[in-house]
DNA sequence: CTGAAAGCGCTTACAG
DNA sequence: CTGAAAGCGCTTACAG
């Protein structure tokens, strides 16, 4: 059909800056002004210019606009780095650079910078690097409290908007908030434990974090204890907090736990250092208990392969990360509305399963 | 920081087709035939320009080359309607529309063309209609598989790529493969029922659907029937195949298998059908019977919230449809390669989850 | 086989 | 307060 010549190019764009100059008699370059609500513009003109604005039903052309624009947006991620304790994080920074690689052509730059997760000062070594550099926008994984909100009230000062990632600090001025919701996520564990317990079963929580200000684990577990108080389970629940991430401690404080509450059934550890806690159980040969806990990293997985991690939840981390940088792109850029907070769905995750999950 | 002047627009783009063609010494003109790749260049010239344009890892300019091009690529998708028995068509067509708002601004448009499954007819005249309107790619869901195959063939000839969409074809020349992974999908589904089960428990598959040739079902089924082998259940599965989708229809029929098999403890639906189901359960007060079955439907939502339903697995169904154009988006306008098949995780939605699931 | 020129739709100094 | 003109990086007739 390519012989058959179509008559083409005879109805030229009608509803271009051009066309809005010929209708209102004026320049495009007036045309302009009143499109981007710039000043010098006489009431009169920018009124017919936003009527017939109106009437076209005119939307620019964002490709021309950026080419002409000529200047690229810049985007700082800020979160922590991939470490042996800090797997999960790989995923999110997968994200960004997936955004990356999407919008970069669009004149859009996402850059992550990396903080050690159990130093303070890094952090803010990275931040104060941040605010000297002119960004236009930020992505932050809030770990750290008082300093993050340091950071956010010279955006804030200096317009510049900024996202949160994975976790959430009430009441700032952040464009959204883009994570799991953590209270309903714990509810879900619970959920899937209790199909596998008695009434009369015992079972543990476990938090193990170092540093951080983290307080999504607090979110996980009152879900988590709502489950069982909405359902009058009597199951006892031990819990226990475990400052140091490496095996050998959190054998030791496991070790000691199960002396004296040897029947546990379950273990529900609150966040991805789950392996941890299995890689315990499997040693110890204690098969029997019920596990469930966070993330899909690599050590985990294998965990959940071999039986030992029953369920893991997870929440796209890889698109949390994309998802952060490009409701930037879409305020910044588009010009878009942002809704103030998008929550990651709350994913279960099986030995069955688990082979086509995209993290 | 505004008012410290940057010295900005000194280094201009140094890798752009002019860059290349001061290098070459040639106009822009023939460095546009070298990267495209057209006719009329003197092979030294073309070498000289293909050596400048790898130094300087150039990369065309996407924004500016849509906007010169100034065409608009067009995608057809070719999907059922949506009905009450169709319900779950509504996600996919909504992903169709998403992506349609995401890159019409990049000149590419995704126009939907909905038949009536149960009709070949309609399928039919679409499938022409398309062929006759110039359209640059298909996606598609091939329900009825001899007339798609036509469709394709045509395609095939005229070079117009198309994709799967939802189900697939095996040994077409189709460009990628967007939809849920079956047979997994079945055998995940098995797991779940399983753990409600004791190895003498009696279940029942039901398969649902009219016309169409729809054969995912049948993955599906060989799925769930491979987890029973593999960990030897000696469950006895008695199956059922029902041609209609009206709820007295069905309910006829269960009744009657029920009355053969009164101690069914657990009911599989290989498709969306489950709420159908899950109704006449609900009705005739078997509240002890596992159900699980497939799709993020209202009525299946409903029925999952009232705890008829035990599981929904679902596949993502708007992401399809987002994906699907998005891929001919990646290959037609990016020039990106595609993978041959990209499978929907395999999701478990439950009555706690289910509120933050996007379907 | 090759190049000069106009153009895609918008933006931005600059001059008035 | 307003407009003419050059330019963003690429594409496309058209002329040679």
């Amino acid at each position: 059909m390519k012989e058959v010549p179509k008559p083409d190019n005879q109805q030229k764009n009608l509803s271009g800056v051009k066309e809005i100059a010929k209708r209102a008699n004026v320049s495009i370059a007036t045309v302009d002004r009143v499109i981007h609500n710039r000043s010098g513009v006489s009431a009169k003109t920018k009124a017919k210019i936003n009527q017939i604005i109106e009437e076209l039903n005119y939307l620019p052309n964002l490709m021309a606009s950026r080419l002409a624009l000529g200047k690229t947006t810049r985007l700082a991620a800020i979160i922590p780095e991939v470490t042996e304790e800090s797997e999960f994080w790989l995923a999110p920074l997968n994200g960004l650079k997936r955004a990356d690689k999407e919008i970069r052509q669009f004149g859009i730059e996402v850059d992550p910078f990396l903080f050690n997760p159990s130093d303070r000062e890094s952090f803010k070594a990275i931040a104060k690097n941040i605010m000297e550099s002119e960004y236009d926008g930020i992505i932050l994984a809030p770990s750290f409290i008082e300093e993050s909100k340091k950071l956010l009230d010279e955006c804030t000062r200096k317009n510049i908007p900024f996202v949160f990632l994975d976790s959430n600090i009430p009441d700032q001025s952040n464009l959204t908030y883009i994570g799991p919701p953590y209270f309903q996520s714990g509810y879900v564990a619970a959920n899937l434990l209790s199909r596998r317990l008695q009434p009369t079963s015992k079972l543990l929580v476990v938090n193990i974090a170092t540093e951080s200000d983290s307080f999504n684990y607090l979110q996980i577990e009152n879900g988590f204890r709502k489950y069982f108080k909405e359902f009058e389970l009597g199951c006892e629940i031990t819990r226990i907090d475990i400052r140091e991430t490496e095996y050998e401690s959190v054998a030791r404080y496991l070790t000691y736990v199960f002396m004296f509450h040897a029947e546990i059934e379950a273990v529900f550890v609150t966040n991805s250092q789950v392996s941890t806690v299995a890689s315990f159980l499997y040693n110890s040969k204690r098969s029997h208990v019920a596990v469930i806990g966070y993330d899909y990293t690599p050590e985990n997985i294998r965990y959940l392969r071999n039986g030992t991690i029953d369920f893991l939840i997870c929440h796209q981390a890889e698109d949390q990360g994309y998802r952060a940088a490009m409701s930037l792109y879409q305020y910044l850029v588009l010009g878009q509305r942002v809704p103030k907070e998008y929550f990651m769905p709350i994913d279960i995750i099986t030995k069955e399963n688990h082979e086509y999950y995209r993290n």
